[in-house]
RNA sequence: CGGGGUGUAGCGCAGCCUGGUAGCGCACCACAAUGGGGUUGUGGUGGUCGGAAGUUCAAAUCUUCUCACCCCGACCA
């Protein structure tokens, strides 16, 4: 490609309102351009990308067997109403009507589509397994779209579904699916890591999602290792020591303005480990209280599959605080509380500690279960955190920072149940299809590919999803015939032999030319000038090297045939 | 949804308090010099100052309403 007949618009600042360093890159390296809040365009440049990734997820689902399909985007709202989800999901579901007042929603995904299709196509197991995906454009309406592509509102999904006459079948496409995921992020050249997932609001039970490892990422993973999950569904292994014996009695203090667990050990010179915090939360009667060490902190998720407490989790407002408990947050405490209270097992083995006393003002110091307060009801409420034993036993947990980029679930009957897609088995029986679902947000790769891969000038694409192969920079061509001439030759067998170019045959000058290679991050530069052709000889420098080494003339192109693998 | 903030040229911003001909840098166009790391000079193109209403002789500036976008949002208990 010239870039004379291309469009490369890049930009020397960084626009405002981009936080996160894929966000800016893809900005000033002019892939995407803003329409709105969550909405973007694709520029040829960022389109590139996405298609190379694309086209990689393609293959490696092709070669796992799944056959490719394209459904609507737009969908009828009867076969949410048929699977439960019209009510269940939420304003993240963009709802429209048509012309006729019909119901239609623009897919967030597509369950109820695919299950619809299925079930009026397969009609005997013989038919089964099988394993349908397609590459679209989904859309939900997230409360606060950010990171540019990152978090989109409209975005680019890789989703199969397979089903299945039984578990073991599932099963087994749910491990090539697996494998094929982890053929897919290693082609990408990506630092990756598949963890136990919590199935959310697409139902079904064994779930594991793929994260690649950035610190930017929204999600922490907790590894170690033999085992590797998302924080939210850690378990934590209660303590194994027990508790130690009172020492001191239970005394009210005036803690006058400490309304923070930092405050309130700094006042007290005490560790946030001898405080206990109280969290009021809605429960499914009236509140509820979670307790947790002040130097702990609760995981939502957890805390909102306990059978006491609504799920999702809502905290409790202020208001509400102040009428059933009668003071302010900063002053809660387990003791003498009139709601149900569940304690985090940590909180279990703790004497002598340190809490709210539910007066403005106040604390309590030197409290103890069983004596100042009834023995705890205990469960697991708290997020892991680096250093605590693994869940299976087997050394310590860290913590990392991840962005999902994929989810496999094993869902089940759920959908296959509620919309009655069935089959007859051997015996003419009919059978509810067992089914999985496989998601790759193709979009959020190309971010989390930048986030993974930069440096202070820009890109640094893996080769197999650069948007062009080699830069071919000529220096002051307008003002040399000869060197026209060589450039033109080498961007000639370079395309012969299949290379992608990007040839920049614009009347730059040198700097612009390298620092926009460079911004967008192409993986290998030719060089050609004047004083290199003197002695027969073009420039080669890789994005990732220190120095250019130079390369003779005649052997430029078996070079790069050579560097480029 | 709640809180905070910002809307002035494609991008980054100043001007607003104290009303009086709309500015700067980058980008873009032309010419010249320069020519291996975002060069320099000269001259240009481009804006209903987010929108509406109001106050005023006069509004980017003051007032009210509205829209869009950005940030933060319950571990503080």
């Amino acid at each position: 490609m010239r870039i004379s007949q291309f469009l490369i618009s890049t930009l020397k600042e960084v626009p405002a309102d981009a936080e996160i360093i894929s966000h800016q890159l893809m900005l000033r390296s002019g892939m995407i351009r803003k329409l709105a809040s969550g909405l973007y365009t694709w520029l040829p440049l960022g389109l590139r990308v996405l298609q190379k990734i694309e086209n990689i997820v393609r293959d490696e689902m092709n070669k796992a067997g799944a056959l490719e399909i394209l459904m609507p985007a737009v969908q009828p709202a009867e076969l949410w109403q048929e699977s439960g989800r019209w009510e269940q999901y939420g304003p993240e579901l963009l709802r429209i009507s048509d012309r006729h007042n019909r119901e239609f929603c623009f897919g967030p995904t597509h369950e109820e589509i695919i299950t619809n299709l299925i079930r009026h196509e397969v009609r005997s197991y013989k038919q089964l397994p099988v394993n349908f995906y397609q590459i679209q454009t989904k859309f939900r309406d997230e409360i606060r779209p950010r990171f540019g592509i990152m978090r989109a509102r409209e975005f680019l999904m890789k989703d199969a579904y397979s089903f299945h006459l039984d578990q073991d079948s599932l099963q087994a496409t749910y491990e090539v699916m697996y494998k094929t995921y982890t053929n897919i992020f290693n082609r990408l050249g990506l630092k990756f890591r598949a963890v136990i997932a919590d199935s959310g609001n697409i139902g079904g039970n064994n779930s594991h999602e793929f994260h690649v490892l950035a610190d930017s990422g929204e999600d922490t993973i907790a590894y170690s290792d033999t085992y590797a999950a998302n924080v939210e569904m850690v378990p934590v292994l209660p303590p194994t020591e027990p508790r130690p014996q009172p020492t001191t009695d239970m005394t009210t203090v005036d803690t006058p303005n400490q309304h923070t667990i930092e405050e309130l050990s700094q006042f007290l010179s005490i560790s946030p480990s001898k405080c206990v915090k109280t969290l009021i939360v809605q429960g499914t009667e009236s509140l509820v209280a979670l307790v947790l060490r002040g130097d702990h902190t609760l995981n939502i998720v957890k805390a909102g599959k306990l059978s006491q407490v609504c799920s999702p989790v809502i905290f409790a407002t202020t208001e509400q605080i102040k009428d059933v408990i009668g003071c302010g947050i900063g002053s809660l405490g387990p003791v003498g509380l009139k709601i149900s209270v569940l304690v985090d097992n940590n909180v279990g083995n703790l004497a002598d500690f340190v809490c709210g006393a539910n007066q403005d003002g106040k604390h309590l110091t030197g409290v103890n279960w069983g004596r100042d307060l009834p023995e705890p009801q205990l469960v697991d409420i708290r997020n892991v955190e680096a250093g605590d034993v693994s869940p299976d036993g087997n050394g310590k947990l860290e913590i990392a920072r991840g962005i999902e980029v994929g989810h496999i679930f094993q869902l089940g009957t759920k959908y296959s149940q509620a919309m009655q897609a069935t089959v007859l088995n051997e015996s003419g029986k009919n059978i509810t299809m067992t089914m999985g679902c496989y998601g790759i947000g193709v979009s959020r790769l190309v971010a989390a590919a930048i986030e993974q891969n930069h440096d202070q000038r820009g890109i640094i694409w893996p080769t197999t999803i650069a948007p062009f192969t080699v830069a071919l920079l000529p220096m002051n061509m307008h003002k040399s015939q000869r060197l026209r001439q060589v450039a033109e030759d080498i961007y000639a067998k370079l395309l012969a032999v299949g290379i992608e170019v990007l040839f920049d045959d614009r009347k730059e000058r040198p700097g612009i030319m390298f620092a926009d290679c460079e911004l967008i991050g192409i993986p290998h530069r030719l060089v050609i000038g004047e004083r290199g052709l003197d002695n027969g000889e073009v420039e080669y420098k890789g994005r990732l090297d220190e120095k250019a080494q130079t390369v003779p003339l005649e052997n430029v192109i078996e070079f790069i045939q050579k560097v480029i693998i």
